[in-house]
RNA sequence: CGGGGCAUGGCGCAGUCUGGUAGCGCAUCUGCUUUGGGAGCAGAGGGUCGCAGGUUCGAAUCCUGCUGCCCCGACCA
């Protein structure tokens, strides 16, 4: 493509609504264009790349074996009533009457009218079992869209929905999309993570989310680095330590700790690490009262952990001043478990600790050489905290590392939740009717796209991963208004290049040499070839990947054959 | 939904407090010069100052209402 042929801008301000990277990148180099909160359209140049990665999910879930459908963004409200989501779905679902007065939604997802198709479509098990998929657009009427195409309100998505005639059929079509997910998040040229979640309140018996990772991820994912074992940090167990409790050795003491109210405040005051001592949280119990909740000095609470044991309040609550006082007799930041009236659960890792530092209920006070079973009993004991990096892997192999992540992908099981609400089912082989099980596997399209630039750009601009970069190389001639050798030599160039069958971008307007280079890197072409005069003189261009600090030579009559070594097969 | 902020040419902003000719940078167009890291000079085009009322001789500026958008907290691809 000759750039002054193409219609592509560039901006070398940033708009002042954009606020994460891939926002500012994807509006500066003219991806994308705001129409309205949450909804965008996408340039010419912008569906270079959103057309590459559908493709790469066609063709892999096509290998899959899944059957493409298109099916409507219009659905009729009956539909949801049927399913109760119509009741259950909050704001987020975008409702509207037509001329006649019927109610019907702008589909946020597609459960309801793919089980209807098949209820209607499918009448043996014979025909079982069978995976429908589609790329289309969605609506969710988000409370807060931000971050531009990262939480959009319309969006584009791939879901697929599979139809099994019980458990083990489904957990084999889940499977297989995990391997697919695995394969077209790899060919993307993208570092992510399938992250075991929480199944929440959709049920099921599995769920992972595959996510890429990026310093700016709203998601913690604590992962091994042996092995494929990665969990949500929420949902990621932390082992007791490997090594027995110490035996006692100090005596109990009183220590006075004026105004030391906080673990740091603490570690400096009486020179001892964090992990020496124990901090006891209080929260609200289940059926009132309070419980201690005891983590080591230098952990943290987990919540989600916390509020899932049988005598925790949940949601998990702190308990107020007031609370703290009546139950321990002091004021948060002297409390500690020993002595305490009510009920007391120590976190694996604290109640592997001996000779500890922790509150001593009382004002400006603690005590040291504490020693669970001697100078307080023995708690009960929960895993309560958040994993940390270095921890050993729940999976038994490795240690583990926290990162953050952009969720793009998420597959559930999601059992006979619709088949069963929407009565979908088929013959079995005893000529029984049997409601279906069913899994769904989304991905976030355009959301990919967005996280593909947060995790691969530098402050020049983006760095595309090859696979889906809008083009494999750009030709930049400098002084082409000047000088006639450069500007044959690039056309010569650029018909040889694309003849080849290379997607190339030739920089032909008439600009600074600066000014090319700084659009070449914000637009993130991978592969960069410069012709000038000086180059040619030596009968050299000079070659530069978006990645390198350097250029090199590149020989002026075998610029095909250099490029086709380092362009990544397609 | 709660809290805060913004709305002035395509983009980034000043002007609003203290009413009086609508401005700056970038971008765009023309000409000349320039050409290896976002050029210089000269000129040009482009704005119902978010919308609707009101106050006033006069409103971007003051008042009222509305709308849109952005940012901070509970979910999701």
């Amino acid at each position: 493509m000759r750039w002054t042929r193409y219609p592509l801008s560039t901006m070398k301000e940033t708009p002042a609504e954009a606020e994460i990277v891939s926002h500012r990148l994807m509006l500066r180099a003219g991806l994308i264009r705001r129409l309205a909160a949450g909804i965008y359209t996408w340039t010419t140049f912008g569906l270079l790349t959103l057309r590459k990665v559908e493709a790469i999910i066609r063709e892999e879930m096509d290998r899959a074996g899944a059957f493409e459908v298109l099916m409507p963004a219009v659905q009729p409200a009956e539909l949801w009533q049927e399913s109760g989501r119509w009741a259950e779905y909050g704001p987020e679902l975008l409702r509207f009457t037509d001329r006649g007065e019927r109610a019907f939604v702008i589909g946020p997802t597609h459960e309801e009218v793919i089980t209807d198709l098949v209820r209607r479509e499918l009448q043996s098990y014979r025909q079982l079992p069978v995976n429908f998929y589609q790329i289309q657009t969605k609506f969710r009427d988000e409370v807060r869209p931000r971050f531009g195409v990262m939480r959009g309100r319309e969006f584009i998505m791939k879901d697929a929905y599979s139809f099994h005639i019980d458990e083990a059929s489904l957990a084999e079509g889940y499977e297989q999309m995990r391997v697919a997910y695995t394969r077209m998040f790899t060919r993307m040229g993208l570092t992510f993570r399938a992250v075991r979640a929480d199944s929440g309140a959709i049920g099921g018996s599995a769920s992972e989310e595959f996510q890429v990772l990026a310093d700016s991820g709203e998601d913690a994912i604590a992962f091994s680095d042996v092995g494929d074992y990665a969990a949500n940090l929420e949902m990621a167990e932390a082992l007791a330590p490997a090594a027995p409790r110490a035996p006692a050795r100090a005596a109990l003491q009183r220590a006075e700790t004026p105004n030391v109210r906080t673990i740091a405040a603490l570690t400096k005051f009486l020179a001892v690490p964090a992990a020496q001592c124990a901090k006891t949280l209080l929260v609200e119990g289940a059926s009132g009262g309070v419980v201690a909740l005891v983590l080591r000095g230098d952990h943290e609470l987990n919540a989600v952990k916390a509020q899932k044991l049988p005598g925790v309040a949940s949601p998990l609550r702190m308990a107020s001043p007031d609370a703290v006082l009546a139950a321990s007799g002091a004021e948060p930041g002297y409390v500690g478990p020993v002595g305490l009236a009510c009920p007391v659960i120590a976190d694996r890792s604290a109640a592997a600790l001996a000779d500890f530092v922790c509150g001593a209920n009382a004002r400006d006070t603690h005590f040291t050489g504490v020693n669970w079973g001697r100078d307080l009993p023995e708690p009960e004991v929960a895993d309560l905290r958040n994993v940390v990096a270095g921890d050993p892997s729940p999976s038994g192999q490795g240690t583990l590392s926290i990162a953050r992540g952009i969720e793009v992908g998420h597959i559930f099981q999601l059992g006979r939740k619709y088949s069963d609400a929407m009565n979908c089912a088929v013959l079995d082989e005893a000529g029984r009717s049997t409601n279906l099980y069913m899994g769904c596997y989304g991905i976030g399209v355009t959301r990919v796209v967005a996280a593909a630039i947060e995790q691969n750009h530098d402050d020049r601009g983006i760095i595309w991963p090859e696979p889906i970069a809008p083009f494999q190389v750009v030709l930049v001639p400098i002084n082409i208004a000047r000088s006639q050798r450069v500007r044959e030599t690039a056309d010569r160039l650029y018909d040889e290049l694309t003849r080849a069958g290379i997607e190339v971008l030739l920089d032909d307007r008439d600009a600074r040499p600066g000014a090319k280079f700084a659009d070449a890197e914000l637009l993130g072409i991978p592969h960069r070839i410069v012709v000038g005069e000086r180059g040619l003189d030596a009968g050299k261009l000079e070659y530069r990947h978006r990645r390198a600090e350097a250029s090199e030579d590149c020989p002026l009559d075998d610029a095909l054959g250099f490029l086709r070594a380092r362009l990544a097969p397609r």
